[in-house]
DNA sequence: CCACTGACTACTT
DNA sequence: CAAGTAGCCAGTG
């Protein structure tokens, strides 16, 4: 297991509750700048096996990524119950919610 | 073990 | 302003 892999998973676990995090975030806190994407694969990856909170990870525009079949309504509905909501256009207010690794 | 994939992001045209 | 391309790197088959 790469460091980068179990930073971006203590990161995940880190986010409080009610708040949410981005991919770009997550990457550039873990060390990679540009590694988004080995965000993307971790939580799909280590989601499953190390019961990591993926429904609080969200693109750099405040938006679900996820497809509506995989799982959209069901993060949706995950940060709905922890407090976060949702304006008309299904985007997470991110000056308000987005957990940037401190206070 | 080699190659592909991937819930992205930022820059360039 | 909008669309397209390049860059990133580790896990899975």
């Amino acid at each position: 297991m790469e460091a980068f892999t179990r930073k971006v998973i203590s990161i995940i676990k880190s986010i409080p509750e009610g708040k949410v995090c981005t991919y770009g975030l997550i990457a550039t806190m873990a060390g990679h700048p540009h590694g988004a994407r080995q965000v993307t694969r971790i939580l799909h990856t280590m989601s499953k096996k190390y019961d990591l909170p993926w429904y609080r990870i969200i693109n750099a525009n405040g938006f679900i990524s996820l497809p509506k079949p995989d799982g959209y309504e069901e993060q949706k509905a995950f940060l709905l119950s922890e407090g976060v909501t949702f304006d008309e256009k299904d985007r997470i207010d991110l000056k308000t919610y987005l957990w940037m690794g401190s206070t």
